[in-house]
DNA sequence: CGATTCTGCGCAAACGTTTGCGCAAATTAT
DNA sequence: ATAATTTGCGCAAACGTTTGCGCAGAATCG
């Protein structure tokens, strides 16, 4: 309500001074700079975004974040621990996060324009990045600062983004099973490119040929989107296989708990006879009975860091794009045994 | 980056002119305003929202939520599953959700009050609400439109709220263990004066007071915030008096889980000794073994109705206040059962 | 046919802030 | 002493949009 003006005026001062004062200018002396800031401590004064954001093109104090379905019923925790971690990392700096939805019928990416041409934001956090993502690209040609969570396929492109290592972890889940016996392997995945799905499979891929067992085989189911009734079954099928897989690396840790159903529907013991090994170690991991042995990968952590990273391409958007890889860490529950004789 | 004087210039009007024919004024005869959204279109033109929101007190577009940090350990789903419900409610009028969170050193009135005088808001969603709670308070005599989700004590207090009928939903779970024989009651509560403890106490009580049998005993054991280790010292407690409550009743799921746990480490079997039913029912009560029972609240639903409610306000101010009162729906899983013997 | 109404559009002000430029007074240097 | 610099501050433009007012020309009415 109290705008510059209302001080200037009080003070007999010109607005330019006033914003000049609050501003900590050096060519206002202290005791004016005092006096002003005492009246706009008293009378609450905070400056009003929008004529700050309007004058030469400035911030607009936000970090945009456009919410996407995953599709693979509720991520539980995830989402939740990704968002506080965000906010944190953008308020050190007074940045707020803001969320977009998606209105029906329209897409992420015609949200994502509509978010740049109207400066609705600094800056845009993009997470469930595909293996080719249009908004990585439309956002490169737009020069438009921008961080992402998670890669694209191609290293040949100039962008900032924050990961987990995902081949890493996968290669050590095989390796763990490896060494308790199991021979039959199958990998859950999912039907989209997200390029974590290419990283984690490529992990498994690396361990398997690194061990160089003939006897080590890979099934590869994949889960659909969508569709609950659908991943049940095809979790189903898996586990009613002959030879029935013992050692199940599932993409994330939604898709494991799934399977933990699963085996407790068709009476099959986890771990005695099944080994199941998720990724991202969400709340109901831990819940779960047996609990889930997963990867951690500290949401709220590289969330926050992805957040910092936004700030620091706002700041100074000519300055070299930054990465940041996670090791994400093992998680021992009761998942996962030696293999069944 | 087009403005709505490129589209003017192009096309040999005036700024206004294009302004009004975008915005469907009908003073403007229908072939201008397709070529002018036509042009509009191609060029991707989005207006600048800080311009808008500039002129004449209008609106920024934007529904502020101050992320507040629960305290009792994660919140789980429920956290993502409520901004994702407020995202959906709103963006159906093409109002963006903002997420601010609490710089170190400051109060969340501090920063609800910055938001209010910056105007970097239309209108706030305050959740977590408490028996008096300051904030609404301060928004009411600033005028400031917003809805809670959750009530205040008092209802004298002119505001719109969401919230969900804890009073009857913990009435129906004293009833539902009275009837199967328990008498040993405890109640899980928490430290602050949250407005939902109130009623959900109440709730406990007045289902209580009307069975009127004597021999029922009622423990209240309060789950401090901030510190796991205490919390699960108050639990370890609660089970190992004499004589042993038999049905405990939590406040919400997660404190519901910690009991199921500690259960565990006690060796004692869920519902063979002890029946237990939380409140929210967040995905990982549908993961524990047991299953918890619990209430469900339709934590995305009530938000995206929130988010709705807001709108309302924002759109008109004067308009009376509404309230929305959500009757959980008992979810029943395997944490209860018959009184042991 | 003159008077009135309607149609299509433009002018200019306003929203609150920042910032380049400039100007007078005070201070310092010569 | 005068000249040069510094200090303290104001003027005015600019950011992109909306909107009250007004003005021509066309259409309608009596």
């Amino acid at each position: 309500m109290t705008t510059i003006k209302d001080i200037a005026q009080q003070l007999g001062l010109s607005a330019a001074t006033v914003s000049r004062a609050l501003a900590g200018n050096a060519r206002i002396p202290e005791t004016t700079r005092d006096r002003v800031q005492a009246l706009a401590d008293q009378l609450g004064y905070a400056p009003n975004r929008a004529a700050q954001s309007l004058v030469g093109g400035r911030t607009s104090g936000f970090a945009g974040l456009v919410l996407t379905d995953p599709g693979y019923g509720r991520e539980d925790s995830y989402l939740g621990e990704y968002i506080s971690g965000l906010g944190h990392g953008l308020a050190e700096t007074g940045i707020d996060l803001f969320l977009a939805a998606i209105p029906q019928g329209q897409s992420e990416l015609s949200v994502i324009r509509n978010i740049v041409t109207s400066r609705r934001a600094d800056g845009l956090i993009l997470g469930r990045t595909s293996e080719v993502d249009p908004r990585v690209d439309y956002l490169i040609t737009a020069g438009f600062p921008f961080v992402t969570h998670g890669r694209v396929l191609s290293d040949a492109l100039p962008y900032s983004w924050v990961d987990t290592d995902g081949t890493a972890a996968f290669a050590e889940a095989f390796d763990l099973l490896y060494a308790l016996g199991h021979r039959r392997f199958a990998l859950l995945t999912i039907e989209e490119a997200m390029t974590f799905r290419h990283h984690r499979t490529e992990g498994v891929m690396q361990a398997m040929e690194r061990c160089g067992d003939p006897s080590v085989t890979l099934t590869i189911a994949t889960s659909p989107r969508y569709d609950p009734a659908r991943r049940v079954q095809v979790v189903r099928d898996l586990l009613t296989a002959d030879p029935r897989p013992t050692a199940i690396l599932a993409m994330f840790d939604s898709l494991a708990l799934n399977v933990l159903h699963v085996a407790e529907s068709l009476s099959l013991s986890v771990p005695r006879d099944l080994s199941v090994i998720g990724y991202d170690n969400i709340t109901s991991a831990a819940m779960a009975r047996p609990g889930l042995t997963t990867f951690d990968t500290d949401t709220f952590s590289s969330a926050r860091d992805t957040g910092r990273m936004l700030v620091e391409r706002i700041k100074s958007p000519d300055a070299d794009q930054q990465s940041l890889l996670i090791r994400p860490k093992l998680v021992l529950r009761a998942s996962h045994g030696p293999a069944p004789a």
